[in-house]
DNA sequence: ATGAAAGCGCTAACAG
DNA sequence: CTGTTAGCGCTTTCAT
């Protein structure tokens, strides 16, 4: 049987002081003979005493740690920003509580509800898919402090996020730019990139064709489905502009199964410039985002004290490497 | 200012009853009159009350919760065993509070001690590189309860890991089976697959060359400044065998570099069946560790009642692509 | 069936 | 400078 770990109360028996005494040395609050002091950190070192969270913050009524709501951490894109948010915290001495959301808003309500009985006050997210966001509704009212992070936020919460616009029409203006029209998307569970991808062609002068614009769900299979299909129903799709690298690895999968040869043809652009964009066969282009980054200033704005602005913006940046070509008809 | 959450008092006071009563029928525990039942449930329903996890756990001595200790989550491989950790702890309703270590020692103690402090009991840990694991020594004997993943932890402590040997030796085998003679091996932190790797050697008879094992610390350009020093001193090495998917992306990085091609100049495997492994150009051998079900197995036992048993191995699997070639003279 | 009260580990007033 | 005490939200005897 482990020995019960020792509390504040033990010390104080051990140095032969008071518990507040105790408390105040080892917090640094208030003062203390350096006398005292000694005896104190001596008697805490020898019992190897760890000062429990729980009582404080359950004494305090504030309780520390910081929430991470992310759709799955397999994807290296919310790896990296999970990372970046554990890399602040960290540096503010603050414990982070994780949950997979799956990009499901049930689940995430029930994570989120956990994350509240946890006693945790402030949390970053990835919102899942849907963007209707009543899930977040009543945790914002009970005063749940949440920014989110590379998807907007529903309502006026802060949100840290790339730019989104400026990246997809990058890409847009880039496939236009080597001839290409007919530019399919890709899209996953967070569809506001979609849109965005309406507005690039516009501005470009572009008419947007519904059926070369998918939406799969967030699983492996339905981005392969869903890629598979475009590129089986239109055959005359000649580019291809991949919302995420879950999506882009899909995009490359299927061209491959049916003999598309990128970028010969059909090009492609996905989003989130992962390692193996590099190594993939050929080196795919990508629309950059720093998720580390992204994660990192989420965390910070959900830990300071004073709130930030409502959105940040972080820049987005083409990689050129050698998954697109000018267009050569199908 | 957000109106403070509702306690337990304040659902007795709104239902007309004890706290006691309000405890009792919301755990489930002890009997109520239905109509008892119903006003309190209706009074928690409409203040929105949760109960907090912190007063419970104080009050209860023992705070649920799952630890989780790894290198860091943008690592594919580590994120899809933190993934199996959240699905196994959600299963059960338990939180999970992750840490990176960064495979530093020292970060992992620092991590462990706030574990300690949030009242977590129970983790599952990648155990940092170094392996001499006197971080482990006085968290075990205070009676955390941990499971080490994916890599052995020091002393008796239980283990969820892959069989590395026969993964190793399979690799090894194939690669020596295909004429191979002078093979590499990228090593990382953790130094156990380097043993397994002469002792595989040695099974076919072949020398071990200590100059063409080389080991990287845990930074993406520690992993390509190994890889490339491992092809530039040692022209005559045909194949590597790269110890993660960290090293395994260095590696063909490096050989890109400097204008070795895969697999005619080398031949490449690596451990770890990340997605892109495919994606690779060429499409990577490599030797596929179940990720997901190492996080999943290491949190149940973790979770559960019962120790479990001290080492449970979990195969490996060889996975035949096309960055391996027959020998040929470099 | 239900309420009153104690106490988990801690900090902050308040005395001394 | 230091000790005593109340009380954070909860569960659990112990009475009633």
């Amino acid at each position: 049987m482990p020995p019960r770990r020792a509390t504040i109360k033990d010390v104080a028996a051990a140095a032969g002081v008071g518990v507040a005494t105790v408390s105040r040395v080892l917090s640094g609050t208030g003062s203390a003979s350096p006398e005292t002091r000694e005896r104190v950190l001596a008697a805490a070192a020898r019992l190897d005493y760890r000062p429990s969270a729980l009582g404080r913050s359950l004494k305090l009524g504030r309780s520390g740690g910081l929430g991470l709501l992310v759709p799955g951490l397999a994807n290296t894109f919310y790896g990296q920003l999970a990372d970046g948010v554990l890399a602040c915290a960290r540096s503010m001495g603050e414990h982070v509580v994780v949950g997979a959301t799956g990009d499901d808003p049930e689940r995430e309500a029930s994570l989120l509800g956990s994350l509240v009985e946890q006693g945790v006050e402030r949390v970053v997210a990835v919102p899942s898919g849907d963007g209707l966001g009543e899930n977040w509704e009543p945790a914002l009212r009970a005063g749940l402090r949440v920014v989110f992070a590379g998807r907007p936020g529903p309502g006026s919460a802060p949100s840290v996020l790339t730019d989104d616009r400026a990246g997809v029409q990058a890409a847009v203006d880039y496939l236009g730019g080597l001839g290409h029209r007919s530019i399919g998307f890709l899209g996953g569970p967070a569809t506001a990139r979609e849109r965005l991808f309406r507005d690039a062609l516009a501005a470009i002068r572009m008419p947007a064709d519904e059926e070369l614009i998918v939406a799969a769900r967030a699983t492996r299979d339905s981005a392969y489905a869903a890629a598979a299909s475009l590129f089986q129903r239109r055959p005359d799709v000649t580019a291809v502009l991949a919302a995420d690298n879950t999506l882009g690895e899909a995009a490359v999968l299927a061209a491959r199964e049916l003999d598309l040869r990128i970028p010969r043809d059909v090009s492609v652009i996905m989003f989130d410039d992962v390692p193996w964009a590099e190594l993939c066969g050929p080196p795919l282009t990508v629309v950059a985002q720093p998720a580390h980054d992204l994660g990192y200033r989420a965390a910070e704005l959900a830990l300071r004290d004073r709130p930030g602005p409502d959105r940040t913006l972080l820049p987005t940046e083409l990689i050129v490497r050698n998954s697109c070509a000018p267009r050569t008809p199908r």
